[in-house]
DNA sequence: TTTTAAGTTAAACGTATGTTTCAAACAGAC
DNA sequence: GTCTGTTTGAAACATACGTTTAACTTAAAA
């Protein structure tokens, strides 16, 4: 129980800080004192800061990707002659990041702010090992989405593709300010679900333009 | 002509270099190596590096928003009865960034992603800078976009608003890889212009989904 | 020519970072 | 209870950073 525990005591305070700050304005001294654990426990448990981002990125990508397949799996059962519609394939990414925050409302925001950042902070290592981790499930997803809009040049909806992605992205990346305002201009509180809800119709009409 | 030289060689290369790796990725050393020019010139002449970066975002900040300025005033003169479509706003946008880059290609790509880092990337102090900075030009924009979508809620325009922002920083400040992988998946090349071409309907129908 | 201010330079300063070390504490197996 | 491999702990290490200093150069003003 020892270790694990400390892992897990390291994992969360990073995933938190990280989501928070950055990767580079977070310091070790700064996780490892949020955990609540010795600062040479980073480097022993995994070796390198490098090496923390990544786990802190697979704890919650890799059940992430598979709650995907899984859905893109029942489909392909259920209805394997028709194609999924743009808003199904979307819903049922959102599901999945509601599953993978499952029930704690601070995981979303934070899995979503991690997600925002992996894209736009440098971190060139971070970029080559999600690719290198995660290329399958991009490749299924696109081949849905491809399936979805027949209409589309390829090369069309591969910008659209990215277009969708960075909205998504940067907007989850920052949640909380635009909240923040939200709740100071329009003295209203909106949740992650009200946003992605607000999200997903801008999403497939975007997609599915002229 | 001393200083003016080395503070011109000094921006240029803090833009490349904050665009390419982020502002806190980005050391005053590798700035004043790049600008071939000695460290202590940074602190002499901007005083700090965080009024470094805002000295870099003032420089092409405050002529683009004063490019969007005379492009609303000149359709509020010539058309002050009928309100501004989605789409010419989104080209007015546009025809300002082209006009901030004038001629240089690398610039646009460097202005959106330093766009997009200023959201994403904490850094306080350039948030409430800009904000501070901008807010006219910002609420300007935000006023013909509601004339243009009058059916909206306030709030889920505002919403609609960042996700139009989120899609074009993000593409921007990807473009060099995803045109990279444009040429060699599709075997096709793709301009700045082009995309910003194919960028447009996808907002426009973003915003006026449903 | 002398003075004066601005700009540049090389070196150093203090601090914070990621990483390593090695002894101490701990766990389970025998 | 002892032994063995694993995990923790406090301290130190090397390095990189932003910033400051003070001597030096330049060039225009007096």
């Amino acid at each position: 129980m020892a270790q694990s525990d400390t892992v897990t005591k390291i994992l969360d305070a990073a995933e938190a800080l990280f989501a928070e700050h950055g990767f580079a304005e977070t310091s070790l001294r700064t996780i490892t004192a949020k955990a609540d654990v010795n600062l040479a426990a980073v480097n022993y448990h995994f070796g390198s800061k490098k090496a923390l981002i990544q786990a802190v990125f697979e704890r919650f990508l890799t059940p992430f990707s598979q709650l995907i397949e899984t859905g893109l799996d029942q489909h392909a059962k259920l209805q394997p002659d028709t194609p999924m519609e743009v808003e199904e394939i979307l819903q049922q990414v959102a599901r999945a990041i509601a599953g993978v925050s499952h029930g704690d409302r601070r995981r979303l925001s934070i899995f979503m702010r991690l997600a925002g950042l992996a894209y736009t902070q440098g971190q060139g290592h971070l970029r080559r090992f999600l690719q290198k981790e995660y290329r399958g499930i991009f490749r299924r997803l696109m081949a849905v989405i491809t399936m979805a809009t027949p209409d589309l040049q390829p090369v069309e909806r591969f910008w659209r593709f990215h277009f969708m992605l960075g909205a998504t992205a940067f907007t989850m990346s920052s949640m909380e300010s635009l909240q923040a305002i939200v709740e100071h201009d329009f003295d209203t509180k909106c949740t992650e679900e009200e946003i992605v809800a607000l999200l997903l119709p801008f999403l497939a009409a975007g997609i599915r333009a002229k």
